[in-house]
DNA sequence: GCGGTGACTGACA
DNA sequence: CTGTCAGCCACCG
């Protein structure tokens, strides 16, 4: 696929992010059909320009905001996901490792539109 | 074409 | 826990 298909796809993954959840750039990348493309990803958010795509959903394989600590962004992204009710300590999120209960791809995710 | 860079990642020490 | 390393790939000078 040409990388305009690529971008639409990543962004499609990461608006499928509900609210209140999040996800790695890894699994972005994996469920828009790029598997191994965190860094595409990544480079899409970057540059990205839609105010309504929820990009502060995104964080990096380990739970933590991946922008500079301490940087504008990086408090912004800290502070639209505490106000979804995420879980937010030192830049990093309570991730689904946390919670045994329900597999790991139902709670990045939910029932979603699908079910 | 080439080397540097980055909102990345998994493996190892 | 922290650091280093090799993959990764689009973009830029």
């Amino acid at each position: 696929m040409d990388a305009d298909t690529a971008r639409e796809r990543i962004l499609a993954a990461v608006r499928a992010i509900p609210r209140g959840r999040v996800a790695g750039y890894g699994e972005v990348a994996r469920r828009a059909g790029l598997p191994g493309r965190a860094r595409l990803v990544a480079r899409i958010l970057s540059s990205n320009d839609d105010p309504a795509l929820p990009w502060h959903r995104v964080l990096r394989s380990d739970g933590r905001i991946a922008m500079p600590a301490g940087s504008a962004g990086w408090r912004e992204q800290g502070r639209r996901l505490r106000a979804e009710g995420v879980e937010v300590s030192a830049g990093r999120v309570r991730m689904p490792a946390q919670a045994p209960d329900e597999g790991l791809d139902a709670l990045l995710w939910g029932p979603g539109p699908g079910a």
